[in-house]
DNA sequence: GTAATACCTAAACCTGACTTTAGGTCAAGA
DNA sequence: TCTTGACCTAAAGTCAGGTTTAGGTATTAC
């Protein structure tokens, strides 16, 4: 059993971001000591969850929703699973995404240390948009489709 | 020259957000035409900056702060690059981060999927945390690290 | 000539996710 | 005793990134 205080600093997540957790239903089972919060190994493990499913981009609303769900029991197994893999549909999506800003970067990145090497972009002026060299081309192509 | 109609469309970004683009200055040289904006080959590749810098995780005054310095000409080169490779590293700590979500939703996916088989959590309480499957184990430790 | 479109501005409003404030309880140590 | 530190609440405040509203202009379509 833990404190606010020991959860927030395990986590490096700020006490009053924890309160506004749990005024928001996402600890649905915590337990009171005379009004003092304990944080058993079960809202230790909704932490980290709570973290997982905000990454992949969930509101705190969706997430109260899924807390409500571990209340119920074995009924709703399923209702969690297809959550889970509508967040891994989702962070698939973001990771493409992603890559695509890279290949972007990349490309800027190229583009400015050979604008530094010229001293001016008109020699790239001239090569683009498809008379780059072939690997910065692959890159310029990805981030512009 | 395109107006901010065609480039709603053709980028999907509601008219509104472009106006505001605008009013945040991430268009310092956009013409107009008696008021009218006119966007040119160089206010639609800036449109994919932004995009770009904004999924990267910056905010609108340094996208401004970016564009501010693609008016200064040469002199800000370097600036400009850092900035980029900056942005790099703050993609591939990003995507670290959401490898890490992922392993964490296909571990709950195994765990649920495996749940509804065995219609409780009883055997799965048993295995954690260190006598999972072998495969699933490692999504577990990263997820857990 | 009038009605429909597509554009414009300034300013108010909205949303999610927190954070801060103001005021209070309770237990341990000097 | 009294003060320090860790906890508590309700309610207001903050911030980024837009969106909506209200009112206006300018061109084209019938």
């Amino acid at each position: 059993m833990y404190t606010i205080g020991q959860i927030s600093e395990m986590f490096h997540i700020p006490i009053s971001t924890l309160r506004y957790y749990d005024k928001e239903g996402l600890f649905p089972e915590m337990e009171r000591k005379s009004g003092i919060r304990k944080f058993s190994e079960k809202e230790v493990e909704a932490i980290r969850v709570i973290e997982c499913l905000k990454t992949s981009g969930l509101e705190i609303k969706d997430i109260k929703q899924f807390m409500a769900w571990c209340t119920e029991g074995p009924s709703t197994y399923s209702k969690r699973k297809e959550l889970f893999e509508k967040r891994k549909e989702a962070i698939e999506k973001e990771m493409k995404q992603l890559q695509k800003t890279m290949d972007m970067l990349k490309f800027k990145c190229w583009y400015y240390e050979t604008a530094i090497e010229d001293g001016n972009e008109d020699h790239l002026n001239q090569m683009l948009p498809d008379h780059l060299p072939k690997d910065i081309q692959v890159l310029y192509d990805n981030a512009h489709s």
